[in-house]
DNA sequence: CACACAACTTCTAACGTTGAATACAGTGAT
DNA sequence: ATCACTGTATTCAACGTTAGAAGTTGTGTG
């Protein structure tokens, strides 16, 4: 019916054609278009009086400086992506919002990737995923090796989360890393299920195909802390660190919950895992933490809930965001230092499932 | 040491100061850069002959169009956003990944943004979230009510996800919606609880802010369903839909879980609050589902793996999402159709917690 | 040989922004 | 009255891309 294509309402103010620009607002205030600028940008000295005429005109338009026309000629996009397997994960949604957050108060803005795990998106991201939009990238690898990101050429900044991708030589690292000490906490947990009498321990998460990722360096943290106190190792693969997985592996395993070695403690490299293994373990009729005592590793919300509650390693989860964004950001800035490893706290919370 | 200010290491091919742009290209397949730019864009017809040795120099210098200069020019980011209270709860975080997803099959990037269900910041959204950097939001809102949207001038497409922001009179929605029919699920939900022999049935989270929120009208259908039995309705009030907030009630309200008119059923207005309950419930040695039936919706994962499991009713979360990216990038192509109430589809999956 | 047509080039312009350089006015000193 | 200086404000140019128009080849057709 109207005559206005833009389609808005009749009481509100009509949607404009086209949004204002430093120009329309400088024509309404009556200077030039780089004093807009300056008022926005704080960059020169402006007077008082012109300053609030400028901001008058700016409210009165509701002028924002376009993304686009700021990005194109600073070089830059305040983006940054959080590349991980799969934001359903509780641990990475975790990471998302400490992310989030922490790029929030440099004034950044966070796109999530799914990599899904995929060796192949994985090598995308490594390689300069979406150099054309981003700034700057943090990266939680799963299925890419140490060798790997060597190869390819840092074309974007980028920050690794976890150890997957450092040398196993310890030689020097492509890109700055902000860990957890995986050894430690892990000696820490089977240390307290020894505490606590447990004598058959099993460790779930092992990888084939790992070199240097998470769940090698918490089963050497297990291994040590068992071979200290003369007690037997046995460690079980997991085909993924996911409910189902942790379900799966521990359903093949049911015999071993039974006879004269029966387990009777399960380090699991991560909650999600221990969530699966419990689940299949009350299945079976056996009592956690009576029969066999579990533990996981990420300190999510879900653990809080489950029943029982399950004892969990908790990283630093806004530490380890801050930093990973502060090291970026300082790549973003020009910074050539060497890359570095960094670690992060973690505590462990004892729950219910290891009483 | 190295004069390479780039600071890369020594055997990948050095970093360039500066990423090529279209003349690098143009200049190194010995073409005019609008040759580059109708190859890249499928603009005019190409000689297969050139458009191939335009394409081995994009991939020889790893050529990338810049966004910026590409947004700048088309008007365009092919950014959206995904508004959200909160990306740790499990249903936003199902939500993102099926937006994303759906956002990726239109070559579209998702970016999240965290509302915590703050009115001020739900405001903002609603008001143009950054409309300087996206071509579009889409918008689940939780403290906003029907008749704040309106007041906002449609500056950015928007889809709106739930029937909170919808006039309560059944007047012209200011947006397109997406919802599910949450009055019929919640009748079915809460005919399964009588069908399994249930009579004293409760419903967990009734707000009193919301005039057509989630739970009002969840709570309708439970209503519904209830004296079309003539069996007596209870209805709770939660102050947040979490697990802390589910425990929170339930915890509060123990004392009517014995005696004569004890309740035997729970229908909890998401996952969460179930999750909570049954928690709390469990501490005080009512067992689920013997003395309580329990269910929510939202269909998360840790139904399937909560202790006992859960009882829900789950959105056709692919469909809402590929609706919603498809809604809103009708908008972004100028589209001025009337906004309209979409319904998808949902299903009451049983497990345990209601047997 | 003129003509149509395809493939490509050249040229112009514009998207909105801001750094660098420059112009201008007003003040105070010489 | 001239000059230097300071504080403001302005003009210029460029970031990388693409749309459009007009011109230039080369090839094949009538």
């Amino acid at each position: 019916m109207s005559e206005d294509p833009s389609g808005a309402g009749d009481g509100a103010p009509a949607r404009p054609a086209r949004r204002p620009n430093v120009k329309d607002v400088a024509a309404l205030a009556g200077v030039s278009w780089k004093t807009v600028s300056n008022v926005v940008n704080g960059t020169a000295p402006v007077r008082d009086s012109t300053r609030e005429r400028v901001q008058r005109a700016i409210d009165e338009l509701g002028y924002r400086p376009n993304a686009a026309g700021r990005n194109l000629r600073q070089g830059r996009s305040r983006l940054l992506a959080l590349a991980i397997p799969e934001i359903r994960l509780a641990y990475f949604a975790d990471l998302a919002h400490a992310v989030i957050l922490a790029a929030k108060a440099h004034g950044y803005t966070v796109l999530i990737d799914e990599t899904f795990a995929e060796p192949g998106h994985e090598q995308v991201v490594a390689e300069g995923f979406r150099v054309d939009l981003l700034d700057g990238v943090i990266f939680s690898p799963q299925a890419l090796a140490d060798s790997d990101l060597v190869a390819a050429g840092g074309r974007l900044p980028m920050v690794m989360l976890g150890e997957a991708t450092l040398p196993v030589d310890g030689g020097t690292a492509a890109a700055d890393h902000v860990v957890i000490d995986n050894v430690a906490s892990a000696r820490e947990a089977t240390e307290h299920l020894i505490a606590s009498g447990r004598r058959r321990i099993g460790f779930l998460g092992v990888r084939a195909t790992e070199t240097n990722g998470t769940g090698v360096l918490r089963h050497a943290g297990y291994k040590a802390a068992l071979e200290a106190h003369g007690l037997p190792v046995e460690a079980f693969p997991a085909p993924a660190y996911s409910r189902p997985g942790g379900a799966e592996v521990v359903g093949a395993l049911l015999d071993r919950f039974t006879g004269p070695d029966a387990l009777d403690g399960l380090v699991c490299a991560n909650d999600f895992l221990a969530i699966g293994a419990m689940h299949v373990l009350r299945a079976a009729g056996l009592r956690v933490p009576d029969d066999v005592a579990v533990l996981g590793w990420d300190g999510t919300e879900d653990g809080i809930y489950s029943n029982p509650t399950l004892t969990t390693v908790a990283p630093d989860l806004s530490a380890l965001a801050e930093l990973a964004v502060d090291l970026v950001l300082a790549r973003v800035g020009g910074s050539t230092a060497t890359p570095q490893v960094h670690t992060v706290g973690h505590r462990l919370i004892v729950r219910e499932s290891t009483v």
